[in-house]
DNA sequence: CGGCTTTGACCTGCGC
DNA sequence: GCGCAGGTCAAAGCCG
């Protein structure tokens, strides 16, 4: 069928109203992002060009982990949070992700694979209609950005495509992916970004409720940088629940001694965001000589700026049980943290898992501190606090 | 034959 | 109420 338009519009074209406003639907800011190793992301297709089966990378990923959790929910602190560090775009999950209004304690992952998703539906809208005292997410939702040449990340769990939807604003379809363990309500969905066809946005939604099946291909897992088992982890090192982003793939970050150069921060840390946040590295890796570079700023995790005190240091430990990111600390041991002119703050009774069901007291966020005072921090494991080390 | 992908239809929410 | 857009379903087909 073919449509013929007569006549010729006198105006522009229209923005995008909603949901897509940004060209890519997750509004991915590229100077938010954080650098790991490629070969976390192990790529099993055989044609894949990202070759990562050596273990050591050739190069690195970037990637942009943005979370749904934390009261970073209201789109305006987002904003925010943004203006603050100087980004010029909004970093978050769109609004369209987001619960409306539903109490903390509605909060709940969905086990039950038996309920489908309209009833689903029904039921956190009827949580909506009776409660409204604050924003809380449904899910866990973490937002991957990574350059790779194939579009799925091999992630060590198994997924089968449900669906594939080109979305408005991205010439790219998305494909929606669910996975195939029984009783696991975990999503994914991936997809090019619009802007940067190198870059895949995989959106992880829900937490998986088993561990990483096994691989049917394990050669890439035991590559001669990993230097331990994750067996071998102290409990408080492994994620308090998956997001989807597998524990061993997290290990994956094992590799990070596999890191004999700096990584290539490319154009996407040259750029405005970074100015004046990060000066030097963030060293988190399994050792101090191993420190993976993880420059970022702390609304790439959603998290804001609000209700800022005098400046606190919090330990380590607590920020990286309670930190969106911790996921990707699976493999840390001694980790060293330098982090200039932020330092880290909880917020809650009591530190409670990130992934958990137990939101509602804690969120975390950054916060400005004197500039001279901390531009130095380094973690000290010795008494697990962020130190100034001048 | 089981597992997975494909793809059009359908459902739902939201803005106008 | 209508249309749009995102998300999901499910039948059909493919593949090892």
């Amino acid at each position: 069928m073919e449509i013929i338009y007569k006549g010729s519009h006198n105006h522009t074209k229209p923005q995008p109203t909603r949901r897509s406003a940004f060209g890519s639907p997750y509004c991915l800011n590229e100077t938010d992002s954080v650098m790991v190793p490629r070969s976390s992301w192990r790529n099993s297709q055989p044609g894949a060009k990202d070759n990562v089966s050596v273990g050591c990378m050739e190069g690195t990923s970037l990637i942009s982990v943005v979370t749904g959790l934390s009261d970073a929910f209201c789109p305006a602190r987002w904003q925010d949070t943004n203006m603050l560090t100087g980004t010029q775009e909004i970093l978050s999950t769109p609004e369209s992700q987001i619960d409306d209004v539903v109490t903390p304690d509605s909060v709940s992952f969905e086990d039950d694979v038996d309920e489908t998703e309209s009833k689903r539906r029904k039921r956190e809208s009827s949580l909506i209609e009776t409660n409204s005292a604050c924003r809380v997410v449904r899910e866990p939702r973490v937002v991957v950005q990574t350059v790779s040449e194939v579009d799925i990340l091999e992630d060590g769990y198994r997924w089968r495509k449900y669906g594939q939807k080109v979305v408005k604003g991205n010439p790219n379809p998305r494909s929606y992916y669910k996975c195939t363990s029984p009783g696991c309500s975990v999503r994914k969905h991936i997809e090019r970004a619009s802007q940067d066809l190198q870059s895949v946005i995989t959106t992880y939604e829900g937490r998986h409720n088993h561990e990483v099946p096994p691989t049917r291909n394990n050669n890439h897992t035991s590559s001669a940088c990993h230097s331990e088992s994750s067996s071998s982890l102290p409990p408080s090192m492994m994620m308090p629940g998956s997001l989807g982003i597998p524990k061993r793939e997290l290990h994956g970050l094992d590799l990070a001694p596999c890191f004999d150069r700096k990584p290539d921060l490319g154009r996407n840390y040259l750029s405005s965001g970074y100015v004046g946040s990060f000066t030097c590295d963030s060293n988190i890796g399994m050792s101090p000589s191993y420190g993976m570079k993880l420059p970022m700023t702390y609304n790439s995790f959603g998290l804001n700026n609000s209700n800022i005190d005098a400046h606190q240091v919090v330990p380590i430990s607590k920020m990286m049980q309670d930190f969106p990111l911790s996921f990707a600390m699976g493999g840390i041991q001694r980790p060293t943290f330098s982090m200039p002119s932020y330092d880290l703050k909880t917020i809650g009774s009591e530190s409670q898992s990130f992934l958990g069901q137990q939101v509602k007291d804690t969120s975390m966020r950054f916060m400005t501190m004197p500039k001279l005072e901390h531009q130095n921090a380094v973690y000290d494991p010795q008494i697990n606090t962020l130190q100034n080390s001048t």
